[in-house]
DNA sequence: TGCGCTCGGCTTGCATACAAGCTTGGCGCA
DNA sequence: TGCGCCAAGCTTGTATGCAAGCCGAGCGCA
């Protein structure tokens, strides 16, 4: 009975992070509470946060679901995270090269990522992946925009599982170690550029149905897969759940 | 009893745009309870998102307060602000002019800041430059930013109140003004270059102690006042509370 | 007089009970 | 057989009661 709202809030985050959680996967309060074996008052005040954090919404007396962002909410996610990111690298300070501490934070960071890569754990894979940006956010010394951009980070992990992305972690990674390698050797401008082609081309990846009729995706989500006849798992979300655990 | 969590905390950010609450504010569950005529729990919920949002904390079981920032994050604050604002005028689309009902919606804004100008109502003034701010980030077409710089808003109100900003209202509204001017001629970057002037503005005109020694703030702000000796209001925050009706 | 302790009041923390509404499965009627 | 209605169950919404802890006033003691 020691879980404080906090804690349940932050794993929700982290399962999201790594892609634990689905958009749209419901949230119910009684169940949370048996998971982390509290009181709904206590589950209630975590979704309540995270609410005001624009992860999760709550339908009137139908229940709790993570966010499931439409075209529209997913390009401003990005163009937010843009003007964050690439704002936080060029302003403020651009000659001063980064300290000595905050770099070895993101090498470790990089490392880290490497042996997710080689590892088969998807779930940290994505999660280092992910906070990457946010780990640079704070690096670059303001809290405030790191507490934010981790809402917006999580928010575009949903889009890519929404939207299906086809970025691959290995590019990303990659993407990453370049970054990190222009602001060690100081030159903040071409770190800047490296950001944006980055969060271009996980922008990229999506796979937008640029559909205007909701009927044709209707018709392209519910097409026959190639692949097999075998049933599916089914898409209700209550499996989900073994992963806070 | 028609009152919502929702319309609480919008209250609560309402007042402390106006200036009607002051960092550090207390405020009582039980208070706004009897005052908005609901339990406490919908005070609580209220109270819950607004500090997830970094407006209000709660210090367990002493009470909850409004924010009241250090220096440093105050400095933080700002930052943000500038890479926020800045970012959405010079970021994604510089060519097109901004659309007419948006030019309009700023005009209309213009003019209700300089009729409060005009009249004494000191309250919708400071409301009206604040949310200046936060209408021009909606009008750019990014509403997830456009939230999240509500709440650095009510932030950095809070900072000029409690570093005693000597800012005057018609000198910010007439750079607001200037910024919507060059937005009407489609000339973005004036505009973001205005802006960046505009935010400094705002932040030199704090009075920062920079003082490294907390015995040196102490005796400053413990200086006898060069004016008269007449007893000053009470500084605890009951009165505050009568804002809110 | 001055210091320290204790007790009472006031605050939030949390669980629980009940209210209210949506959803869905089943039943009856045409 | 098919449509519509109704009710039961499951969900969140809200209030309330009690627990736990901080703070300060007042008292006793040196």
């Amino acid at each position: 009975m020691g879980i404080s709202a906090t804690d349940i809030s932050q794993r929700i985050v982290e399962a999201v992070l790594a892609q634990k959680l689905a958009p749209g996967a419901r949230l119910g309060e009684q169940q949370l509470a048996m998971l982390f074996d509290c009181s709904r008052t206590i589950v209630r005040e975590a979704l309540t946060r995270l609410a005001a954090r624009g992860i999760v919404t709550v339908s009137a007396r139908r229940g709790w679901y993570l966010i499931a962002p439409s075209q529209d909410e997913a390009r401003e996610a990005f163009e937010a995270r843009r003007v964050i990111e690439l704002g936080l690298l060029r302003g403020e300070a651009p000659d001063t090269p980064l300290g000595k501490p905050q770099l070895a934070r993101l090498k470790k960071h990089l490392q880290q990522e490497k042996a997710a890569l080689r590892g088969d754990d998807v779930g940290t894979r994505s999660f280092l992946l992910g906070d990457f940006h946010v780990c640079l956010a704070e690096c670059l010394g303001n809290g405030l925009l790191a507490d934010t951009l981790r809402d917006y980070t999580a928010r575009t992990t949903l889009i890519a599982m929404l939207y299906q992305s086809s970025h691959d972690a290995a590019a990303s990674c990659a993407e990453h170690v370049a970054i990190v390698d222009a602001l060690a050797q100081g030159d903040r401008a071409r770190a800047a550029a490296l950001m944006a082609e980055h969060l271009a081309n996980v922008q990229a990846a999506l796979r937008l149905p640029a559909l205007s009729d909701p009927l044709d995706q209707l018709r392209e989500a519910l097409a026959p897969l190639p692949t097999s006849t075998a049933s599916v798992s089914d898409p209700n979300e209550p499996a989900y759940l073994g992963a806070l655990l």
